[in-house]
DNA sequence: GATGAATGAGCATTCATTCAT
DNA sequence: CATGAATGAATGCTCATTCAT
């Protein structure tokens, strides 16, 4: 990503000093995304950012922090994206469909800052902003929840597990984006897209159906 | 791994040095799964096996030989499950179940294997190994290949591109496993692996149908 | 410092940049007193002194310059309230015992700074003022050892070596004051203030005794 | 200090480990001494040790430890020196000048020892061993606190208050020393140490008899 | 085979100082 | 004069690996 095209949070005129954060920051999810945390070197970001090495401790207080900024801008992104689709869903199969299309539609658009999270995930270096992190979850996720309690009460959707529930739902668009982010995909995406999503709606479907008692697919145990 | 297989290739009572071996393997793989390869010091693995530092570099050649060792046997063991399941099913509906069910139970015996697989996958450290993994792929994929080939020209699986297949098929189940080997999953497993043994079959199953010409299921938005 | 001898030479009222400049100093100051000179960053003193990096610089060329200032000044007020001390006294008993009392009182009067000087005797960042340095030196210096010789010479103070004399006269009053800039001085200040003008005196006497010839004291063991 | 005439505080025939160790200390002292232990840095000590850095992190675990390890040494041996001196004395008169000259013996034969002392009093880099400075100074303490205790009871030493006691007590004979180690010394030693003793043992000995009621040399006031 | 001392390249971070605004 | 971003040499320390005993 190159300074020009670097999303800019704060103003149409970014200070040179926020474009600098914003270099190192790049710089630093380039390395990381492709060589991890801990085989990423200081040196490694510095020269790719082109700034000194004491500018990125003068923006960032140590390499935890960047890679902590970093953890939490994905997180942050996933769940807005998740929410919106969310949002705009009116019937339960489209809302299930929207997770599973605005998941992947965002790691196709932040591939290396999902690589990243894909990486990452609990990593030493988030116990800093561990505060913030759960305050994010706990605003992003009730809402959520609330959405999916709704439509499990009402009957829409199978009363399972929830780490199996999320398995379903995430799990083959997850499989799939570790794939995309290691550009290793060769499908195409909106077909596979639409796979993966009636995936996710018709595992959860069937879930139902079976649960249901007199369900017409009731599996033999 | 299982005592048949150990690497005990001499006799039913292993010698000092190849206990010792076994220790250094042990330690280095809780010391990987916990904290991953690159933070992992040798020096953790000497303190945690009891050895001394040279004893390690005489049973291995270095760090990275150690970890491709471990990844290595992970690898044979994931695949020697899988087509184990796959030989001993007699439908496509079994081996498809067979599949997901072999995967969970591999993970759930040999967690911190699975972690470490997990967390290492296409790491920089398998490259010295890289023409025994590709020989092991290519014998074990081979021999699945053609059962699924078999069955998607027999129209019992969808057509479908192989990245997008192996999504819905492993897809669930992986997402779930992680949380195993974090040690987060509070479902009860032998139900967890039912239902996502299902939902690998019927996303799967509802494909075939979408796609067959005439198929009940035929969906577009 | 007493507000006559601050270092305003221009009104009554400081300017606003003099006023920086003694911030600046003081926090300094307050820093390498406690912390020693090589301990304390730029950053400490831009902290307590709430200036910023430039600004320090605009006023002071560097660090050590910084601290020279400060030794200069310490080496200045000392050596003030031992001469004016010695040029009120009329004979050489109120001479010993007004040098130990100014000493000891200027300590208390300048805990910091003292702590200052103490730790940092002969120091590196003192060269660049090397030159002013021994200027003081020679000045104030010759005087006092005027005084000195006169009264040596006179027969009222001991002929023994400058090194020796100067440890009898100034190192009780020396160790104690180390303890009271430390904090960890209990006694009553001013009883200790005569306690060790005593020990001086009596000392310088008694050498003085044992040195004349047929002196009463004369010691051999 | 040479390997060969190191102390060897182990075997007459100290192993490659402990020389090394040694000469690591050696080093590491004359460094300090000269340039104070935050002006020194690790390279300077592992030129003049002719070690690896990786040797001296194996015997030290850092340049604290290395700099509490040489502080411990260094009360150990003034204390020992000490109280051995105090324990040969029969008379008070001899005990005091024992004190003062036993001290002085130390710092010049320890010269760099005493300068690292001196200059290092109350450092940062001693709380790891706090507990073990402290237990020290208990023993040791305790021994000469009684002895002095029984003498001031006994009217042969005067009942001033201890940090004033201790100032006149060793004061000469510690700012002497300062000068001593600096190498900044004219005079010669023996003839310093008598003098400096007798300032000692006389300025109590007035002290009590000041005190004393009816004293002859009571103090106007 | 085992031990642990030795090695030295490499790393994250600090910090005095400079300089554009 | 003030500000604070930028600089980069220097520092303490880590760690994989080697090697003598």
């Amino acid at each position: 990503m190159t300074p020009s095209d670097a999303p800019d949070h704060f103003s149409r005129r970014a200070t040179a000093s926020q474009r600098r954060r914003q270099q190192i920051l790049d710089a630093a999810l380039e390395c990381f995304a492709g060589r991890g945390f801990a085989a990423t070197t200081m040196a490694d970001i510095r020269k790719l950012a082109g700034a000194s090495t004491g500018s990125i401790y003068h923006h960032f207080k140590s390499k935890e922090q960047l890679a902590a900024q970093l953890y939490l801008e994905g997180v942050r992104g996933t769940q807005a994206q998740g929410l919106q689709a969310l949002m705009r869903s009116e019937t339960t199969e489209q809302g299930i469909r929207a997770l599973v299309g605005a998941y992947l539609d965002y790691v196709r658009a932040e591939p290396k800052l999902s690589a990243f999270l894909f990486a990452m995930r609990h990593a030493d270096f988030m116990e800093p902003v561990e505060g913030e992190l759960s305050r994010m979850n706990r605003t992003a996720l009730e809402t959520a929840a609330e959405w999916f309690r709704a439509r499990i009460t009402g009957g829409e959707l199978p009363e399972i597990a929830p780490d199996v529930f999320r398995a379903i739902l995430y799990g083959p668009a997850a499989h799939f984006a570790r794939r995309l982010v290691a550009g290793q995909a060769e499908t195409d995406f909106e077909q596979a897209k639409r796979d993966l999503a009636d995936a996710a709606w018709y595992s959860l479907h069937h879930l139902l159906e079976r649960r249901r008692p007199g369900g017409r697919l009731d599996h033999d145990s």
